[in-house]
RNA sequence: GAGCGAUUGGCGCAGCUGGUAGCGCGCUUCCCUGACACGGAAGAGGUCGCUGGUUCGAGUCCAGUAUCGCUCACCA
């Protein structure tokens, strides 16, 4: 600092100030300047430490943008901004999640078609007129290929996108628009296959035949991250097995239309009750099916009886037991979610007659119905059932309970299940993956840390590899076929890999290379997978798909591993963790040094705000209603990671701030240029000053436009400690900005420009105006505070700062060099900021005198007494005509040392004019 | 059941490495002062959830406890 060369002194012409300012119609204005010179166009000549690349969250293309939405982007735009002014080439691109069910189901609605794998693709393929609001029953859909589903979903997410651009251009988000990007685009959908494929290749991505949770609704597997528990209620019913003696073991369970699918009866094995069972078999009531009683250390003694019935497949305790003690499996829960409609081939007699009769296709529902009756029926219930409520799983986008089925699946490895990979060129090693991808997780930065602990239980709570296949239609393909055997069985072992310099592939309407399409199904031929990655299998790769991994060696460079993922706390265990999976496994390095966590928006009941509740309020209304910066304003008030209620009451506050930086810098321009410029109070000439405006301009046409910001004009004490005041504002907004902290930063900020304000502005007020040879001091310091002022306030206030930074100076403010303290600590030359304030306590003392007497502000003081503590008296004495002025004393003004005061207090009162009082308010008593 | 946050004037929040509380809104009173009435000035209002402990001294550190929120686990 102390030996930097003095930089040239700017010089700022003043081109233009409206005569009345105004924030309405910045937003369009400025959107349409930023887009026409590229302001936020990233400069991919930039080195990698030059740039700094974010990784922002793609919003779901099918739905709306909602207020969390504005709020979270925010955050991340302020810190762009920042980043962009602290003289980064800042990456920030803009992308679309327009893959996966709630695009699949928006598209199947909206134009009335439903995927049917079996039909080829149509090119000349034109969708039925839907009149809006109109639901097409799932019978009248018209049945199209998953190509033309797919150029569907583009076709109509083309439009959302449309919408949410203009949102996010008017809410002022410095993205670079021509690095967008959809999660279903041809590349994304190359860089799923390859990474998949890599996987595959390197035997982290792997099939399984295994029994899975499964969304009867969707019909589809789904992956541990996408559960939700809720409360479900439910009965217990005591019902009883038969020992070989005929005696009853009772059980108890909330599934009794399990029970044909029985294989075996757990207890623990310290168990006393139990002990004597084990090794025996009993007999199933209704079915007669004999099962084993099996000791497992997974059965609780203090649960229902204390002793479970294993069902293939209730829940994954049972998944278990059945994998643990080798049990048969006996399955008659479907996809659809309905008993199988064939008799199972282990019940015989009155069972199996009983089951064909009344359970075959039925639903859970109303074959526990069945049962529970032939149960009373029976005698094998022991009284009635009990309500009970309890936890379920539910897929977190369905509402039906999930059951578990037997299915193909593919997974990716993401230490839920022991592994280790080979050993990694950078690192030689050889640990287990769940390690991995913890120590992965203690050396990315959390903003804020605490935020961390979520990674952590989730990934150390893993019990289960990553389930990434789909029985959906729009998503991203899985890239193999299958060999048809001679037999025509599918030889799913062997799968048909394409070579990488063919993907995107579609393997239900390609065949595979080597492979005509004829051969397609047949003995000999091939089958193309059916199965789609989930989303996240996709989205996982936001890093790569962005920075051009394995299509732009040259960009990813320069982008890759990535500065910042923002994103919402809710899904840290999806997309922020397989993130971490994908480029740990592929790049063998974190997709990012930091996430930015933001919290929730709570409505003012401290509610989650959601659109179920009906009270989202639509985010284009709000950013009309109150401005861009006001709203944005509201959103950079909340830290990161911190709920914030959402309070239009700070989007006021927010708009009355950057209107007041429309008025302020009007003042402190106009009165630079000398456009209000007048005599000293009570001269000659100030008598003829009185006629308005006009005149006044005039006399400011006798200046030049042109300010000079140069330190070496400040030289009054008390414009030396305002600046000093600043230069450690922009020290600790600076500090707070690399720390993530943007509230601080505008907090500081903000503080200050108040106390500039309505403290400085006044105390100088009248004394910049003149014409005396200290008014270019106070000019100066005017305009150097402003123009850094409006620069740490531009991150959050992008449109009113650059109204304001258009009236004198060139370029955009956004691509300003970020403030820093030097110039103002030059211009200070050791004052101390405590100048300012005791000059601002003195006159607040001066101003309360004249709000008790009730009188207006420009009364004038015919004498005071200020009782000042010692230290402040030179600083007070220093600004003696300011604060002279701005109190509007005419007559004596004294200072006396009060040293046990800290503020400085009025002694011995004031006298203003008699007249001035006038007649004391008539005080009548209020109802 | 485990973990993580939060608990400060009516409301929304700050209080960094400990020294007897700050901001904004709202409220009261006053002022249309030539940057701004989308403004300005001055006020009233809190023993910082509770209980202990460390310390000369604790919203600030430690232990426990309560309430709220979230995350994970919990399907017999």
């Amino acid at each position: 600092m102390s030996e930097n060369v003095a930089a040239p002194v700017i010089k700022a012409t003043v081109r233009e100030v409206p005569e009345r300012v105004s924030l309405d119609g910045l937003e369009n204005k400025f959107d349409a300047r930023w887009r026409q010179e590229g302001t936020y166009a990233f400069d991919r000549s930039k080195t990698r430490e030059q740039v700094y690349s974010i990784d922002t969250p793609p919003p779901t293309a099918s739905g709306s943008l909602h207020v969390g939405h504005v709020f979270s982007y925010t955050h991340t735009d302020v810190l762009a901004r920042y980043k962009r002014m602290r003289g980064a080439e800042v990456f920030y691109p803009m992308g679309w999640d327009d893959n996966g069910l709630p695009t699949e189901r928006r598209v199947q609605n909206y134009y009335g078609v439903k995927v049917d794998l079996t039909l080829p693709y149509d090119p000349d393929f034109v969708p039925p007129q839907v009149p809006d609001g109109k639901v097409v029953k799932p019978a009248d859909q018209v049945p199209v290929s998953r190509r033309n589903f797919i150029e569907l979903c583009e076709r109509l997410t083309a439009e959302d996108e449309k919408q949410f651009e203009e949102l996010w251009r008017y809410l002022g988000l410095s993205v670079d628009w021509a690095q967008t990007y959809q999660t279903i685009d041809a590349n994304s959908r190359s860089v799923a296959q390859r990474a998949f494929l890599r996987n595959l290749a390197r035997g982290e991505a792997y099939q399984a035949e295994a029994p899975g949770l499964w969304d009867v609704t969707f019909q589809t597997a789904v992956a541990q991250a996408e559960l939700e528990a809720r409360d479900y209620p439910g009965h217990f019913h005591k019902v009883a097995f038969r020992a070989a003696d005929d005696s009853p073991i009772f059980i108890e369970t909330t599934r009794p239309e399990l029970i044909p699918a029985v294989v075996a009866l757990i207890a623990h094995p310290d168990d006393e009750r139990y002990q004597p069972l084990f090794g025996t078999t009993v007999r199933s009531p209704l079915f007669g099916v004999e099962v084993p009683v099996l000791a497992h250390a997974a059965a609780e003694p203090e649960k229902g009886a204390g002793i479970a019935m294993c069902c293939t497949f209730g829940d994954l305790t049972d998944v278990q037991w059945w994998r643990e003690l080798d049990l048969p499996t006996r399955s008659i829960i479907q996809r659809d979610g309905r008993l199988s409609r064939e008799v199972p081939q282990w019940l015989n007699g009155d069972g199996a007659a009983f089951y064909a009769e009344s359970l075959a296709g039925k639903t859970t529902f109303s074959a526990r119905k069945e049962i529970v009756d032939a149960l009373r029926a029976s005698g094998d219930l022991d009284g009635e059932p009990t309500p009970t409520q309890r936890k379920t799983n539910f897929f977190e986008k369905g509402d039906k309970p999930l059951e578990i089925v037997t299915s193909r699946q593919w997974y990716i490895r993401n230490g839920g299940r022991p592994f280790t990979r080979r050993p990694v060129a950078s690192t030689g090693s050889t640990s287990d993956l769940k390690d991995e991808l913890l120590a992965r997780g203690r050396e990315l930065a959390f903003y804020p840390d605490f935020m961390r602990v979520r990674y952590e239980n989730w990934a150390g709570g893993l019990n289960g590899d990553w389930l990434i296949s789909r029985q959906r239609f729009f998503g991203v393909a899985i890239p193999l076929w299958y060999p048809v055997l001679a037999s025509g069985e599918v030889d799913y072992a062997n799968p048909i890999v394409p070579d990488e310099a063919a993907l995107p592939v579609d393997p239900t309407s390609q065949a595979p290379a080597d492979y005509a399409e004829g051969q397609r199904g047949v003995p000999g031929g091939f089958v193309g997978e059916a199965d789609v990655m989930d989303t996240w299998a996709t989205s996982s790769l936001t890093p790569l798909i962005v920075s051009g991994w394995e299509r732009d060696a040259d960009l990813f460079a320069r982008i890759y591993p990535m500065d910042l993922r923002p994103q919402g706390q809710d899904i840290i265990r999806t997309w922020l963790f397989s993130t971490v999976v994908r480029s740990h496994l592929e790049n063998d390095c974190l997709p990012w040094a930091g996430a930015a966590i933001s919290g929730w928006i709570l409505d003012p009941d401290r509610k989650k705000m959601s659109k179920s509740k009906g009270n989202v309020v639509t985010p284009m209304g709000l950013l009309e209603q109150h401005g861009s910066d006001a709203v944005r304003y509201w959103a950079a008030s909340a830290r990161l990671g911190t709920d914030a209620a959402f309070d239009e009451g700070q989007m006021k506050i927010g708009r009355r701030l950057a209107t007041k930086v429309l008025n302020a810098a009007k003042f402190v321009l106009d009165i630079n240029v000398g456009r209000l410029e007048r005599p000293l109070a009570g001269s000659p000439e100030a008598k003829a000053d009185v006629v308005g405006s006009k005149a006044t301009e005039q006399i400011g046409t006798q200046d030049s436009p042109t300010i000079a910001l140069d330190p070496a004009l400040v030289t009054e004490p008390l414009d030396r400690s305002m600046l000093a005041g600043l230069a450690d504002v922009v020290d600790a907004a600076t500090k707070a900005l690399e720390a993530y902290d943007h509230t601080r930063a505008l907090e500081v900020s903000e503080a200050f420009f108040w106390t500039f304000c309505d403290d400085y502005l006044e105390l100088v007020k009248e004394r910049a105006y003149s014409s005396t040879p200290a008014a270019a001091s106070a000019r100066t310091a005017l305009a150097i505070a402003l123009d850094v002022m409006l620069r740490l306030l531009a991150p959050v206030l992008p449109f009113a700062t650059e109204e304001v930074w258009g009236w004198w100076r060139d370029g955009s403010i956004h691509r300003a060099p970020w403030p820093t303290s030097d110039l103002l600590r030059e211009a200070a030359g050791g004052v101390a900021p405590a100048g300012l304030t005791a000059a601002g306590h003195a006159l607040a003392a001066l101003r309360k005198l004249k709000s008790v007497a009730k009188v207006t502000m420009k009364t004038p003081i015919l004498h005071a007494t200020l009782a000042i503590p010692a230290p402040a008296i030179p600083a007070v004495a220093a600004a003696m005509a300011d604060i002279r002025a701005a109190g509007k004393v005419e007559g004596p003004l004294m200072l006396i040392d009060a040293p046990e005061s800290f503020d400085p207090t009025v002694q011995g009162g004031i006298t203003v004019p008699e007249h001035e009082l006038g007649e004391p308010p008539a005080k009548t008593p209020r109802a």
